[in-house]
DNA sequence: CTGTTAGCGCTTTCAA
DNA sequence: TTGAAAGCGCTAACAG
């Protein structure tokens, strides 16, 4: 026979206090005098009471859940966002309750709502699409929402990110100044990944203001990934395409480029430079540390849980926090 | 003003039906007319009703939530069992809640108290090691368990895995059956990580059948990285070890180990081969695909989901998956 | 500092 | 096929 599960109430028997005393005990709210509060614990102990969230849910009309929506776990990026979503929650009763979108906003409404459904005390997605219906539940949802990665629009309450177009300008200033004229660049699908056109927007506009214009570009048809960046690349020299150096749209491909240039003899950066975006480990560990973009991915995911939770209700007035970027310089650009 | 958000006795009301018809439609329980059925549904559509999940998981004191533990988030690995996990939710009205214990034992016993808090479903962790309070916990509450990863052990109540004994054994026979006999072996910190463990045990295990053993040894103390296995293999070969092949603890630290031969013009496998485990895809991107094991992540979560779901009532006896391995026939060993 | 009294919004009997 | 009544275990509001 399985003995029933404790409740606040055999608590309150066993420590002879009511069951508010008991909750408020758990809750460490009010005043509670030091003999009550011990005998309570106590019996916490002995019964080994484990507080029954949905109830408590119930009754406040607040979870301890903080919903998290996630385009997609398959580019380490977005793990690494969780991983600081984590560690901002460490030490506080929250639990992140996540969905994955796979890029669908139809898919992210639907994690919307049911994510709502649970009362959660904030709400994290990313980027600024939304469907209509997906962004009138955030906005008429009092709690509070961040939309992560971005900064380039206007929030629904808080934004945490980085400017991909102004990370984009920066590679092409990087470029530019290291002398490089004709640069190609080797992008995945970004009708998905609206983060990506916006950096390739941010290149090309810096590049136009310098009087160049990108040389030769090619575009896998899909998700973003190390052998994608390969083949891309191959594929645009095989085209006998010219160029000194090349943009990524990120270091994924980046990596896979690099993997070409040296299956295929090419010098990098003598003969072909190469610039990613992320800064991923990977990146790093190249015989050639790769020249790309950190993207402080953990921080954005730790400091937007900071600020949702410094602050229950919505501010006034939407909010971003610019988690910034930098040029890693590395050796192959 | 914020218009009160709509209950199943607004739905209820304006269905002209008892607030008790409004659930069982909601969950496709017994027998409803047609036309009162549809009555209802239109009925949450003007109201845009969305159930709440804290007052249904509290009445019938079962949660549409499916605790997940795992041990880490910055190895590739767990996101690509999570992504299996969520794969495997599709399609069901189950959300995951997920926590992460950084390799602790003392963590993922708190974790699995908070997640059970929730009245999940089901709860999913790694491995076969738990204390003993969180072993209790697990096996006292009548919901199903799922350990993954692993299968050398007995599980609560599902495992789902691939033998690393025995994957380490398939690897020492690989390189056997290649000719190399001055085998290496290139690791990291693994009084957290078993399994890495386990698979050096199988592998000595194996070589030793062979009449061999392993001719020099270096173990990162810390975490596996690519960086990590970079370093300690260049450490290992510092310190003027002689090998014809290295046996990398997985494939972060043998990508690793193949960027230290590309800068020190070690030609792979030729003058030294390596071996990894995992089949991630960075491997598959060098320029010469890096000899491996595939390890199934993805199906690992997917299957794991699938068996929960299809029994709700723990089985008689404790049940294990194996998911199996593969060896990756690649071009470094 | 502590107790009493009402629910939170849903599901579960049990009847009809 | 539908409804009425009784909670699930907790928190909130108000007393005292």
């Amino acid at each position: 026979m399985q003995p029933e599960t404790p409740t606040l109430t055999h608590v309150a028997r066993l420590a002879n206090v009511s069951e508010n005393t008991v909750s408020r005990v758990i809750r460490n709210k009010g005043s509670i005098a030091q003999e009550t509060r011990k005998r309570v614990l106590d019996a916490i102990d002995t019964l080994g009471y484990v507080p029954n969230r949905a109830a408590g849910s119930l009754a406040s009309s607040a979870s301890l859940i903080i919903g998290v929506i996630l385009p997609s776990l398959s580019n380490i990026v977005f793990p690494e966002v969780l991983r600081g979503i984590h560690a901002g929650l460490a030490d506080t009763p929250y639990q992140p309750m996540i969905g994955v979108t796979d890029y669908d906003l139809g898919k992210e409404q639907q994690l919307v709502s049911s994510l709502l459904a649970w009362q959660p005390t904030a709400l994290i997605t990313t980027g600024f699409e939304h469907t209509d219906a997906a962004r009138r539940m955030l906005e008429n949802s009092r709690i509070r929402i961040a939309e992560l990665m971005d900064i380039d629009d206007r929030p629904i309450d808080l934004a945490v990110g980085l400017s991909h177009r102004r990370a984009g300008r920066a590679t092409a200033e990087h470029l530019v100044q290291r002398g490089y004229s004709r640069i190609g660049y080797v992008g995945h699908d970004w009708t998905a990944d609206r983060r990506a056109r916006a950096r390739y927007d941010g290149l090309c506009e810096a590049l136009s203001e310098a009087g160049l214009s990108l040389s030769v570009e090619k575009r896998h048809d899909g998700p973003s990934s190390t052998i994608a960046g390969r083949d891309t690349l191959a594929g645009l020299l095989a085209d006998g395409a010219v160029a000194d150096a090349v943009v990524f749209s990120n270091d994924d491909m980046a990596v896979g480029g690099f993997m070409h240039c040296l299956g295929a003899g090419i010098p990098v950066p003598e003969r072909l430079a190469l610039f990613g975006f992320n800064g991923l480990e990977i990146g790093q560990a190249l015989p050639k540390p790769l020249s790309t973009v950190r993207s402080n991915r953990f921080n954005i995911g730790k400091t937007a849980v900071k600020a949702l939770l410094a602050q229950a209700e919505r501010p006034g007035e939407a909010q971003i926090i610019d988690t910034g970027f930098a040029i890693i310089d590395g050796a192959t650009a």
